[in-house]
DNA sequence: CAGAGCGCTTGATCCAGATCAGGGCGCGAC
DNA sequence: GTCGCGCCCTGATCTGGATCAAGCGCTCTG
């Protein structure tokens, strides 16, 4: 059969749509810089994919070499501990950027899995380090992008209570769609209960239970994974304390 | 009167030995530099301090300006929620670098504030950035740090037990003293219970009991803020998931 | 079609740690 | 000295969420 990632991303025109709203988007466009300069970031890019669902795109322990922005699909990255449990790190959705928190041991230090089919770009570390010391606008876009995913991780190292934390994953994930351009109030989540439960250190059950009980005070409808937001402000109001603060 | 700066630091022969144990030292140190690199980097360096127990280095929502590295002393760093609460975010010792969480909104998203008498480095970002697009060890290092930064942040994200988290933390601390050149089984604490046990994510009570019992167990002797180790085989043990994993 | 298996939900019980309440100690001010 | 006030400890009770235990509805397979 003719290739799969031509059929759902076509080369050309989809590329540039994709690009404008990565993570990278803003070094990789051609925003005023000359043609030698885009040359040599192409030459630090290249197109994988797809990974199917359950696949690893890195191990934990392997050789650190290069970041992944997600072009389409989801990657959960996670950890697994001295004997046998998981423990799920994050979620990254098209336009995010994946394996920045390798840099420092020089070694992923988790792995990271499909949750369905993932097409991504490749960053071969090196090349792009080099690369940033030419050119001060990408060098400054990996410090902030580095920066920014030490927020991140703060995020969910509060105590805040399961109601919190729902609310916060499911705003979370809507402004994440809503500034790839998709609808704010409803989406569809990739991910099993088993591992949003894992993610926001809470019981498969919890999950349940509180997205219910969302549901029974008229804050959002759900259907298995069909998310609807129905009272965005009031799940905000929830999530307000974990979000910023 | 003389400068206090002075008295406790004294600036020549001391700065070495600190800069030797800095977070940055590997850069700032004449390694085979030559000698307009060290210049230029001694340019974005200046001395900071003392500053005073409970005064603020700098306030959460200031403009993000520069990055400090601690000479000597400790720097604690918390959010104020909505209204009112603390949250803890971190605690740096001598040699570790504060302030790097806000390159990427520009602004400091934290207070930092002082929990003794604290001396820094402080590293004007601009300055330093720029320095970095010329020096790749620079560059090199600030990467590290913040991907390191990322990796902490995470650890007290899983979900652990009381016992895990204390052990973990006492073991995390003893370790960056010992990194300075300090006792590693002996060390101060320099913050009260209610900091340790609000960056836990614990109640004060508990920090206090789970203290008691490994002195019950003869895993460690307390004094109030003095901690000893006394087995610290079986400390690490329980510390291991939260640290590694 | 039946059956297996997985993901999700719902109810019942349990427990680690929070919260509440009180008391002691050490230190600075007067 | 002693008063006051942080900080720390300890005991008693309470509770949010984990855990245990079904049951339900899919989709996949044969």
């Amino acid at each position: 059969m003719p290739s799969t990632t031509t059929a759902v991303f076509p080369d050309d025109g989809s590329d540039v749509k994709f690009c404008s709203t990565c993570a990278f988007g803003a070094v990789c466009m051609p925003n005023g810089y000359d043609k030698s300069t885009l040359q040599a970031l192409h030459c630090v890019v290249e197109h994988v994919g797809p990974v199917r669902e359950n696949e690893y795109l890195f191990r934990a322990n392997e050789r650190f070499s290069a970041i992944y922005a997600v072009r389409g699909g989801t990657v959960k990255t996670s950890m697994v501990d001295s004997l046998g449990r998981e423990q799920v790190l994050g979620f990254y959705l098209p336009g995010e950027m994946v394996g920045l928190n390798a840099i420092h041991p020089d070694r992923y230090p988790c792995d990271a899995i499909a949750l369905d089919s993932v097409y991504l770009c490749r960053f071969s570390f090196p090349a792009l380090a080099t690369l940033a010391a030419r050119i001060p606008g990408i060098q400054q876009q990996l410090f902030r992008l580095l920066s920014k995913d030490i927020g991140t991780a703060s995020l969910l190292a509060g105590d805040f209570t399961a109601e919190e934390r729902v609310a916060a994953f499911l705003v979370a994930v809507a402004d994440r769609f809503a500034a790839r351009g998709f609808s704010a109030n409803a989406f569809r989540l990739s991910m099993p209960r088993a591992d949003i439960a894992n993610y926001l250190r809470l019981a498969a059950e919890t999950i349940s239970r509180v997205l219910r009980r969302f549901q029974d005070q008229g804050l959002i409808r759900v259907n298995s994974r069909d998310v609807e937001f129905v009272d965005p402000a009031a799940l905000r109001a929830i999530a307000r304390n974990v979000l910023h603060s």
